[in-house]
DNA sequence: AGCGTGTAGGGAAAAGCCCGGG
DNA sequence: CCCCGGGCTTTTCCCTACACGC
């Protein structure tokens, strides 16, 4: 619970719309300074109509009345009209209903009314799918399995054992359960992580690239500089047209040449070591002789399950030094380092474009050449990205797992669930400022 | 009719994750 | 082991069309 309120302020004041948060806060508290004038605050006073026990030694007849006396003092019916008393009357209910988690949460804040109560649930559960976000990111990719609502205390350490992963792909998002909704312990509607961009967003790196880059990586439509820039720090000889990023670099080793080498009868391959040529020759039979002992999944080399098992324990050996940030594999550290650096061989010999990746690059050229390898079996219609053939199935079938907690509505995409929700942090703030 | 707003959908890019061959 | 690379998935952003309420 301590976690929370800190949560309240930090990330609030990383929202476009400033007013928010800790002023949020200020602006409650104020609320019950003035409230003081009377002699206690409402929610005092219904402490005390609630918590009056029952005292044998004065009969039920006093104790009745003791109760219309509190009551009174609480709902103040010379003072208030039928609507006010309802308010306070299903203002309780409400927080008693809500689960204890958010119920602690909101009566810290004591708010006035139904509306305030409201506002402050859909704060929580929007702040609480934050953090669960931002859990996930921390702790790697793990999927987790949304079966039991893991609360603060054990959302790392017990879910961590319990992930699945892999293979076994989490089935369908049981999205029948709108009451559980209130607890947001499903993975829908995840915002977006505020402060992973502290150094370069996508856009200024590009930026920077463009100083070193002929063609203006913007709109270089005309432009079509098939001369790159010529190598810089390292070997990295700019892609020739075709994407291979180093042809202009070492031919190819002559392959030895020697009569001892080991054949593969399959494919004719020659290999020096026997062991060699029998680790190749199971790509061939499929034989998959190791297994990991976390999963159970097979693998046709020993040296693979070293590397596999890393999913399981964590392990991330390779790290980034710009961001500090761990990768299971160097391959995939040099990949990501070029995010910072901006080193990007493979160029499109179409429009001069320049990408990280080659299949960035293929991908790419998609874009000139029309292709559009994913047809959709249902209406025919094809699509360039495989990603965009499969929402574009879900309006087929009209499956939208992204659901909002504020207000239970589903989406079929992530990003349009996250526009969504913007509006209901927008309407916040309106509220907030309402209330002063 | 005219307009603002929110949603749906497509296109493209970028990054992450994991596997496999030599 | 290492090195290299490829395939798949996820995420985000941009832009346009359209429905709907005022
Ligand atoms: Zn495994
Ligand atoms: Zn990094
Ligand atoms: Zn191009
Ligand atoms: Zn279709
Ligand atoms: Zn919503």
């Amino acid at each position: 619970m301590a976690r929370l309120l800190p949560d309240l302020c930090k990330e609030t004041q990383l929202t476009e719309s400033g007013l928010w948060g800790s002023d949020k806060v200020r602006c409650l508290k104020v609320k019950e300074e003035v409230l003081e004038e009377e002699p206690a605050s409402s929610e005092a006073q219904r402490q005390h109509f609630r918590q009056f026990g029952y005292q044998e030694n004065e009969g039920p007849r006093e104790v009745c009345n003791q109760l219309w006396e509190l009551c009174n003092l609480w709902l103040k019916p010379e003072r208030h009209t039928k609507e006010q008393i309802l308010e306070l009357v299903v203002l309780e209910q409400f927080l008693a209903v809500l689960p204890a988690e958010v119920q602690n949460w909101v009566r810290d804040v004591e708010p006035e009314n139904c509306s305030q109560a409201v506002a402050l649930v859909e704060d929580f559960l929007l702040r609480q799918q934050e953090d669960e976000r931002q859990e996930e990111l921390m702790l790697g990719s793990f999927k987790e399995e949304a079966a039991h609502f893991p609360t603060a205390e054990d959302a790392s350490s017990d879910t961590w054992q319990r992930v699945v992963l892999g293979e076994m792909k989490q089935e369908e998002e049981d999205d029948e359960d709108r009451d559980t909704a209130l607890l947001a312990s499903e993975r829908a509607c995840r915002e977006e992580d505020p402060d992973r961009s502290a150094d370069l967003r996508p856009h200024e790196m590009l930026l920077g690239i463009a100083e070193w880059n002929s063609p203006d990586p913007g709109e270089a439509s005309e432009s079509l500089p098939e001369s790159c820039p010529e190598n810089r720090r390292d070997k990295l000889v700019c892609g020739p047209q075709g994407y291979q990023p180093a042809k202009g670099g070492v031919a190819v080793q002559p392959r030895i040449q020697d009569e001892r080498l080991k054949k593969c009868p399959e494919c004719g391959k020659g290999f020096v070591w026997r062991s060699e040529l029998i680790e190749h020759q199971r790509s061939h039979t499929g034989e998959r002789p190791y297994s990991c002992s976390y999963c159970g999944k097979s693998f046709s080399r020993k040296s693979y399950i070293i590397k596999h098992e890393r999913i399981h324990t964590g392990e991330k050996p390779y790290i980034c030094s710009h961001c500090g940030k761990g990768f299971i594999s160097k391959s995939d550290l040099i990949k990501h380092e070029r995010t910072h650096t901006g080193e990007k061989p493979y160029i499109c010999p179409d429009c001069g474009r320049s990408f990280s990746r080659k299949q960035f690059l293929v991908t790419h050229r998609r874009t000139h050449t029309g292709e559009k390898p994913y047809k959709c079996s249902e209406c025919g219609k094809s699509f360039s990205q495989r990603t965009c053939l499969v929402i574009h199935e879900r309006a087929h079938t009209g499956e939208k797992p992204f659901k909002c907690l504020v207000c239970g509505k589903s989406f079929g995409r992530r990003d349009i669930l996250m526009t969504h929700q913007k509006l209901h942090t927008r309407e916040k703030a309106f509220q907030c400022a309402d209330w002063l």
